[in-house]
DNA sequence: TTAAACTTTGCAACAGTGTTGCACAAACTT
DNA sequence: AAGTTTGTGCAACACTGTTGCAAAGTTTAA
């Protein structure tokens, strides 16, 4: 993805495409897979931690990234695609590979409903899968 | 559960039954809820941290309690069924309370099998659902 | 029963994660 | 151009998880 096509998606998003904003974008849509703020802190050395926290968070806010926790102790980032709402119709498994440290979203994969009993009420849910990945098998 | 009772399953389950790890056991079964290091700290003020989570691992283990990541950022325990190898067989929905911040197994919901893509291997999973509990409702 | 060997606990320290206040810089308004 | 709003860097902090080490406690074997 250029540059300018993330600009633009930025601004879709009604968040102001600042050069910070969309070098962090850009980042984490061209890796293909979910990263933390201390991955993105040492793609580029330079940037600072609390700043990448911050475009994090406006992303988050504005549907544009999704937390996905694998259990490492730090929470990952993935792009979410362009009609995501977050929402529970969104919500799909997550897979981590406990070889290479890779996690991605499975949009394959929706996170099936599951019949809760009487006087519970669902409103988000995480679903990751451990294992080997195709690339470290 | 009694002292001696508990007593009686750390032995059952090879770890030596001491006055810390009765004490943390007890307090974590009698809980009926997932606890964490932090929740247990407080519990009972005079415990030092490194103690108890060591106990928490040789539980972990030795399969007597299986950790829970709820995404409040600190994992917390809950206690396995007697027979538990906390195999992919055991493994069930969790459900965490966004009002009370309870933490409990739903052993009646297991968690479904997923088909996945080819290349792929299953080891293990953890499946938040994240509501409202009965109690709260 | 005592000494040696092993295990558990407490203490202190440390690395990693997440988060915020504040001041300066940059961008936008009028 | 001056004033206002927004973004960034820096520093600090709280909390989680983890470990080395020494003291205390327990087990074993002479
Ligand atoms: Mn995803
Ligand atoms: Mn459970
Ligand atoms: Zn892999
Ligand atoms: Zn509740």
């Amino acid at each position: 993805m250029t540059n300018n096509e993330i600009e633009k998606k930025l601004a879709l998003k009604n968040v102001k495409p600042t050069a910070m904003r969309t070098l962090v974008y850009k980042t984490l849509v061209n890796s293909g897979k979910a990263l933390s703020l201390a991955d993105l802190e040492m793609q580029f050395e330079k940037v600072e931690r609390s700043t990448i926290y911050r475009a994090l968070k406006s992303f988050e806010e504005n549907f544009m990234v999704h937390p996905v926790d694998d259990g490492t102790g730090a929470v990952k980032y993935a792009v979410c695609d362009d009609d995501c709402t977050c929402n529970i119709h969104d919500l799909h498994v997550h897979f981590y590979c406990t070889r290479c440290g890779r996690t991605r979203c499975m949009k394959e994969l929706p996170i099936p409903e599951m019949k809760l009993p009487a006087g519970y009420t669902y409103d988000k849910a995480q679903f990751i899968i451990q294992g080997v990945c195709p690339r470290c098998d």
